[in-house]
DNA sequence: CGTTTTTGACCTGCGC
DNA sequence: GCGCAGGTCAAAAACG
């Protein structure tokens, strides 16, 4: 008996330095998520003054209501190519080679989905990371739908928005947790994405990518995701050490 | 063969 | 007026 509730005990002890674990771990993610939340300010920040000091992106006939929309999509560095996969099939029209005041080319894509729709897109290389695409939209879509995003189908890997949002954190201590939104079964959230930016869509608003970052981390199914994805990690590091916990989301003490 | 992408040419605006 | 850059057009090439 003495010998059941020793174990009992030991076990018990167990889980609650893995709770601790698990704590430590949900703490760093959030300081990543902050950390990635002001980079990308600090991206947009550095964008914005580029464009006050004479670069001609925006357009002076657009007032600030109707300020072209802009989102940073992270690319394989080593990905030359400027297609941003954003839901809306595009064509292209025209590509500017790249030139003193812009070292990377640019391309110029309409919105194909109707005939009609205005919309405009302009695709160029971040300055300050080459390996981000920034992309300027002009215009406000004549169709509702949100493309093929929406349908069931389109969860294919490389139409997906969640592809392209697809990310690596990698902090600098090597314990580091790698974190792929595509890999960790996020893509079922892509109607969700999707809704998300028709909503900003449909708002006109200047819809970057900093509203949305506050926007998914508020989200409680992303932090549960984002927490599901953890507890997977250090699960399957726990049995590599030869602890079979059985984690859940659901511990009372989380 | 229809659609999409590429690419050179052209037009316009702006600063000097 | 000239040069430069942004934006667009349209013919050719590539692709499925």
């Amino acid at each position: 008996m003495d010998e059941k509730v020793g174990m009992l005990e030991a076990k018990l002890r167990r889980v609650k330095e893995e709770n601790c674990i698990l704590r430590a771990r949900l703490e760093t993610l959030s300081s990543i998520c902050e950390k990635l939340h002001s980079y990308i300010k600090e991206i947009n920040d550095a964008e914005q003054k580029s464009h006050q000091n004479g670069s001609t992106l925006a357009r002076p006939e657009f007032s600030q209501a109707q300020r072209p929309s802009r989102i940073f999509v992270r690319t394989h560095s080593k990905d030359t190519s400027l297609m941003v996969k954003d839901g809306y099939r595009w064509k292209k029209y025209g590509q500017k080679k790249a030139t003193r005041d812009n070292p990377s080319p640019r391309g110029y894509f309409r919105c194909s989905m109707t005939p009609t729709c205005p919309v405009k897109k302009r695709v160029q290389r971040s300055m300050q990371d080459r390996s981000i695409l920034v992309a300027t939209y002009e215009g406000k879509h004549d169709h509702g739908v949100f493309g093929d995003l929406l349908k069931p189908s389109s969860s294919k890997p490389e139409g997906s928005m969640a592809n392209n949002l697809s990310m690596t954190i990698k902090p600098k201590d090597k314990d580091a947790t790698n974190i792929d939104l595509a890999l960790c079964n996020w893509t079922q959230r892509d109607s969700r994405l999707g809704k998300v930016a028709k909503q900003q869509n449909e708002r006109g608003s200047d819809s970057n990518i900093e509203d949305y970052v506050s926007s998914i981390i508020k989200d409680p199914d992303f932090i549960t995701t984002l927490a599901e994805a953890v507890v997977q990690c250090i699960s399957s590091q726990s049995k590599q050490l030869g602890l079979n916990l059985n984690l859940g989301l659901h511990e009372p003490n989380l």
